[in-house]
DNA sequence: CTGGCTTTGTGAACGCGTGCACGAGTGCCT
DNA sequence: AGGCACTCGTGCACGCGTTCACAAAGCCAG
């Protein structure tokens, strides 16, 4: 390939916001918006302007100065850095009440990461039909993986089977997970891992919940407008 | 419970990882150990030693020298700290694939987040139940809110519905709102939000791939699989 | 009771991300 | 053509979070 020295490195704080910028780009497309100023999008972000600006100089100098960003070419440039110029399938393991939501959330096969199957351990599962895919026996990820050309593995399975699950993503030849499960996974170096808890995100509004109604106190069940038990 | 000094304000950071060591520690106390070392407890959670020791200071000092933190009355503290010495019922709106699949999640209830309701704006919904939860119009919000005292809303709509269904949200009283839609909500100054959006973290994803690739070359869209065994 | 071993708690250094402030470039209007 | 208004791009300072390193503190053996 070409000198194509170490890439600019993004910052994973910038990394993460890439993709908000770009939903919003997309939605002012549509709406015909085919110029916009740092400040714009920082409002529609919900961010500082400064920081769009910067971020997006991570990308390279695509703005015009006194006039802002085109939006065609700035959500063509996000999409090319954030690899979305093709498409990404994705594999789910784990059939239960998560993994069908999942497979059934049509935003994943509209943002560029079709399902490319979805795999259970339990054999009564196997064969049922989720989002228009067939449910597939655990057994046959690897053979997915490969004839699919999948990267992405998603995991819906509950806490306890989580690792395992990992283990035969990882060995089944992907290379990043989405994690579900409330489990920290152990995966080799080089595995890009992300994970989805919603329990901890529910414990964090807790505690700030709990911050409000008056401080770590007795245990007290009043809330911002409630009666005091 | 004297030292009503608690004030402490506790980092962001440590606040998204104590969730993390509560659960470890009712895992490691479920098989019967009683005291873990600051080591230990970053093992399990994946992190660094001296940032576990940091973390659990802020809750004071609970360890014991030479020897670690007794797991029981560490998870009293934490459990404290995090407001989770009683239940937080949350009220979920949208009642589609993701309403579903949380309500049905057992996890909830579980950990001390029972639903309180599901509501959603379409008549054909209302009635159904789901995870043994009646769906009722989103018009009984206020009123499900204020007898269930209900702190935390979690929304589940399509992006469109997200905004709406935040301001009824804080209208019926809720200060808490855990986001599921890819929108960034505008709610008034003092309510805490937290997003979860799917999208955002295959895009993450996507550019950890895109980069393990051979990075940002020639616009060909060469398959996402590269040479990498 | 003393010495040695273990592990906590924390001061201090470092690095990353954020936000400000301003120079530099661009387009519009007179 | 010249001046003006606007917006990008970025150097810099600040603050937060992470990590190291070590003294303080507790336990145990003998």
């Amino acid at each position: 390939m070409a000198p194509e020295r170490t890439r600019r490195r993004i910052p994973d704080a910038t990394v993460s916001r890439l993709p908000v910028y770009l939903r919003l780009l997309g939605e002012q497309g549509d709406e015909g918006v085919d110029s916009i100023s740092s400040e714009r999008l920082a409002e529609l972000a919900g961010v500082n302007a400064a920081k769009v600006r910067k971020d997006l100089s991570y990308l390279g100098s695509y703005g015009t100065r006194g006039v802002g960003y085109e939006v065609a070419y700035l959500v063509y440039q996000i999409r090319r850095e954030l690899g979305l110029t093709h498409d990404w399938p994705v594999v789910i393991v784990g059939a239960g009440n998560l993994g069908q939501a999942l497979a059934g959330y049509g935003g994943f096969g509209e943002r560029g990461f079709p399902v490319a199957g979805i795999v259970d351990v339990d054999d009564n599962k196997v064969g049922t039909v989720m989002g228009g895919v067939r449910v597939r026996h655990i057994d046959d990820l690897p053979q997915i993986v490969q004839t699919k050309r999948v990267n992405i593995g998603v995991i819906a399975t509950p806490g306890m089977a989580a690792q395992d699950a990992a283990d035969r993503l990882v060995k089944a030849g992907v290379t990043s997970i989405l994690n579900f499960a409330p489990v920290v996974l152990n995966v080799p170096h080089g595995i890009e891992t992300r994970k989805v808890d919603l329990a901890v995100e529910l414990q964090i509004l807790s505690y700030h919940e709990q911050r409000r109604s008056g401080g770590v106190g007795g245990a007290v069940g009043s809330g911002p407008r409630s009666a005091t038990a």
